[in-house]
DNA sequence: GCAAGGTC
């Protein structure tokens, strides 16, 4: 019997397209990446029965990236970006997907590929082709790989798609590919680009990471946008006339609406004003609806989470996802607003019914249930329904929010729309016209389930009679401003986004987050984004050198020439290298054109001279240096113009030591009490002076012959851990002491309140450590004896050992760990015939006095 | 450390 691979795009899919093809007969078997694989026998074409094996992918397999040459920002100016080799990774080597691909292949003679019917979909369709080719035997041939064409999960499209088998499309897979590079190629230049350009150049520019994307700059467009029309909006004055009439007294609306000149309308007030009766010219009644909603997709979910919920496109997603993998709602990420024509609403609703939350509503739906609307039909999932009914109790507060949403969307959607009644009286005053309207519901229709929508108090109005006069109570003018829009909601970002086409329903939430994340806008109540200054800028920025970097329509213009691959009426290479030398175009030109850039961010961020408290020295001009705080912490020389990256933690100023290699003021690190700490001079920890000191290492990796502070005057032991670690004497925080390991984390507490602890010379001669001496004042002696002063070794000496933490643990490893003997003396050699080789437990750099020498020559 | 697109 031959065998039939077929490939989902997601688990979920494989699951219910073998439950549909192999009318609910297949067997099933867990793979260890999250994917399953559905088996069972049935016929194929014109083969008679075939084994199926039906298993899926979970998204892409294969991501863009440069190769690693190209990985370093230092090392590479991002202008070699556009030109640069990449090359496809496997999205999650975790997943082994593609292993896992070639081995469910085995054997089988056919693929059918039922990825989503989009472009990505068709793009991996490929990837899952390319993971096959050694093992399926030609299956790049149409007569051994085949495409499914799907709109809807249901039997009939299912079963129709398979009768009717295409071939992928390789043109469209190429747009993707496009795509892919393109954006790879625009984001990374740009983002690197800004990111070094700007870092470190304000002090107060609180970001490490200046982002650029074709997606995500448009985005923070919009909401900038909306920020300069509020700063631009210039209120204008404007008056109208109120009319107060009838019995019960109503306040008339003018016809006119307002007027922009005060005396034309005191002129309509006083001519209004010579009549004591208005003239009912019309009443007149009419029937109004509002529409019952859509079928619930994704970016509607979205919208209304954040507009009636308050829950962000990126929580709600998250929420949407989770109910969706626990059996509460369908398949969450879907452009489909309409109900696939089989679709079993009746038994959606039945499930509903019991519900304590909603059910009386439920019920009242299922004896009036109404056709639901149409809408679009994108061809991916049926739209976002109840699978499940949940109790309140069984889930979090926000979570019971969104699934209580989707239920009564639901049922929203089969309910009957609302009718109201509008009646509108016309008053004629002299030749002003008021009128008057009143809204009286008259079926409340969807808003029996959504609640939230509930039409207003019905409105009363006199009993106005078509040509009667009615006496004027008053008359009088009002004056009132124009207002500014307000700042952007999500909801309406998301529109933004939908209509132009920036983001997929699947990213829209991510690119929001985005912007967010990298401190561009912030959210604030009512879900309104506002622009940080850092946003402002940056697409003032883009405003000033280029404006079409951040404009929407940029993303639609290369959305359009990837469509040409898509049809095949433009060659892949053609368009790519085409649209590739118009980005770099601009980028070349925004380089050259980042002054006008940074002139704005000079005018909103500090430059860097400014910014920051005095600090420590300098060792080449003596003069005191900034401390930047924002990350990347740093202290900067405006006088030499140079910046010291420091470590990430605590840093201040370590007394009044100096580095005796460059005259640079020490500074102490500490991540607390328990934390690492060490000295370390800002000028060595950039530029080591020796070889064997590392780039970022502090005064405890540092092999200076005599300096106090040094690896070799501080040094105790090799560290009981880690292999090539150094257990160091770290003084900075005395009275407070500590072992540090110089290469990993280990820390041995010890000596609490003494004064003073040094290194002595010499070594113990159980462990081959150096024994330390210690003194405390007389008074606040921790020794059992009462005495203040004493030497002896930190791990062997019975008078230190309750005054060393984990002492026993360390004891026992060093002895086991064969102490004085290990890789000592004979490393030591020669060289170091001071014998302070031996110091630090045997381990001395090798070559340490050549390396002194080079140095200092 | 970077994009955007899938999906968990």
């Amino acid at each position: 019997m031959k065998s039939v691979l077929m490939v989902a795009e997601k688990p979920s899919l494989a699951a219910s397209l073998a439950g549909i093809l192999s009318n609910g007969r297949c067997t099933a078997k867990r793979g260890n990446n999250g994917c399953s694989t559905h088996e069972w026998t049935g016929p194929f074409r014109n083969e008679g029965n075939v084994h199926f094996r039906m298993t899926s992918v979970c998204g892409h397999v294969m991501s863009l990236d440069f190769t690693s040459k190209y990985t370093s920002w230092d090392k590479v100016d991002p202008v070699q970006l556009f030109d640069c080799p990449t090359e496809k990774k496997e999205c999650n080597p975790k997943q082994q997907m593609r292993s896992f691909l070639s081995h469910e292949a085995r054997g089988c003679d056919y693929l059918v590929l039922w990825l989503d019917c989009d472009k990505e979909g068709e793009n991996i369709c490929f990837e899952v082709m390319d993971a096959v080719q050694h093992v399926i035997h030609n299956v790049y041939s149409t007569y051994v790989t085949y495409r499914a064409h799907f709109s809807a999960i249901t039997d009939k499209d299912i079963k129709g798609a398979m009768e009717s088998l295409g071939h992928p499309n390789k043109n469209e897979a190429k747009s993707v590919d496009a795509r892919q590079e393109l954006d790879l190629r625009i984001g990374c230049a740009f983002t690197r680009f800004q990111t070094k350009f700007f870092q470190g150049r304000y002090g107060d520019l609180d970001s490490s990471l200046i982002s650029y994307g074709p997606c995500q700059t448009p985005t923070l467009g919009f909401c900038v946008k909306r920020h300069d029309d509020i700063q631009l909006f210039k209120p204008e004055t404007f008056w109208y006339l109120q009319l107060v009439a009838g019995q019960p007294e109503v306040t008339l609306e003018w016809a006119r609406g307002r007027v922009f000149k005060k005396n034309i309308a005191i002129m309509l007030l006083n001519r209004v004003k010579e009549h004591k009766e208005a003239t009912v010219e019309s009443v007149s009644s009419k029937e109004s609806f509002r529409s019952k909603p859509q079928a619930l997709n994704t970016v509607e979910l979205m919208r209304i989470c954040s507009s009636g919920l308050g829950i962000g496109p990126f929580q709600a997603m998250q929420i949407a996802e989770r109910l969706y993998t626990q059996g509460y709602i369908s398949y969450p990420r879907t452009e489909t607003n309409q109900y696939p024509e089989n679709f079993d609403l009746h038994a959606v609703l039945r499930l509903l019914q019991p519900s304590g939350d909603f059910g009386d509503e439920a019920r009242a739906i299922s004896s009036d249930f109404q056709t639901p609307r149409k809408g679009k039909d994108a061809g991916d999932h049926p739209p976002i329904t109840p699978m499940k009914l949940g109790q309140r109790n069984d889930f979090d507060r926000d979570t019971w929010r969104v699934y209580e949403f989707i239920c009564r969307h639901f049922m929203g959607t089969i309910s009957r729309d609302l009718k109201y009644r509008t009646t509108t009286a016309k008053l004629k005053v002299g030749l002003e016209t008021f009128t008057c309207t009143a809204n009286v519901l008259l079926d409340a229709g969807f808003t029996k389930a959504m609640t939230w929508l509930a039409f207003g108090k019905d409105e009363a109005m006199p009993p106005f009679v078509q040509g009667t006069q009615v006496p004027i109570t008053d008359v009088r003018l009002a004056e009132s401003q124009t207002g500014p829009p307000d700042y952007l909601t999500e909801a309406e970002l998301i529109t933004l986004m939908e209509q132009h086409g920036i983001g997929t329903d699947a990213s829209i939430p991510v690119h929001i987050n985005n912007i967010c994340q990298r401190n561009y806008v912030k959210i604030e109540t009512g879900r309104k984004l506002i622009p940080t200054t850092l946003g402002i800028v940056l697409v003032h920025g883009y405003q000033k050198i280029d404006p079409e970097l951040v404009l929407p329509t940029m993303r639609s213009e290369v959305e359009r020439m990837l469509t040409l691959i898509a049809k095949g009426s433009a060659d892949f290479n053609d368009v790519l290298r085409h649209a590739i030398k118009i980005f770099k175009l601009k980028f070349v030109y925004f380089v050259q054109n980042i002054a006008s850039m940074d002139m704005l961010f000079e005018s909103s961020f500090s430059p860097l001279a400014e910014s920051g408290k005095a600090h420590s020295r300098c060792g080449k001009c003596r003069r005191y240096m900034k401390y930047i705080q924002t990350k990347p912490a740093r202290l900067y020389c405006s006088h030499c113009n140079d910046n010291y990256t420091l470590p990430n933690g605590n840093v201040k100023v370590y007394r009044e030591f100096k580095c005796p290699l460059d005259d640079f003021g020490l500074l102490a690190f500490s991540t607390g009490v328990k934390g690492r700490s060490f000295p370390f001079c800002p000028y060595c920890y950039n530029h080591p002076p020796f070889r064997d000191m590392p780039k970022f290492g502090g005064c405890n990796t540092c092999t200076h012959p005599t300096c106090p502070h040094s690896l070799n005057t501080l040094g105790i032991s090799s560290c009981v851990e880690c292999e090539t670690g150094v257990l160091v004497l770290d003084s900075t925080l005395s009275p407070t002491w500590k072992l540090g390991c110089n290469r990993c984390d280990v820390i041995i507490n010890c000596f609490k309140g003494a004064t003073k602890i040094t290194v002595e010379e010499n070594k113990c001669s159980e462990c081959g450590a150096q024994l330390v001496n210690v003194v405390y004042k007389s008074d606040k002696s921790k020794f059992k004896d009462g005495s203040e002063e004493k030497s002896g070794c930190v791990f062997c000496s019975s008078e230190f050992a309750h005054l060393v933490e984990k002492h026993r643990a360390v004891a026992s490893r060093q002895v086991r760990s064969g102490g004085p003997s290990r890789g000592g003396g004979g490393a030591a050699g020669p060289g170091a015939g001071n014998a302070r080789g031996g110091r630090h437990g045997g381990r001395p750099p090798k070559d340490k006095m050549a390396q002194l020498a080079a140095y200092f020559v």
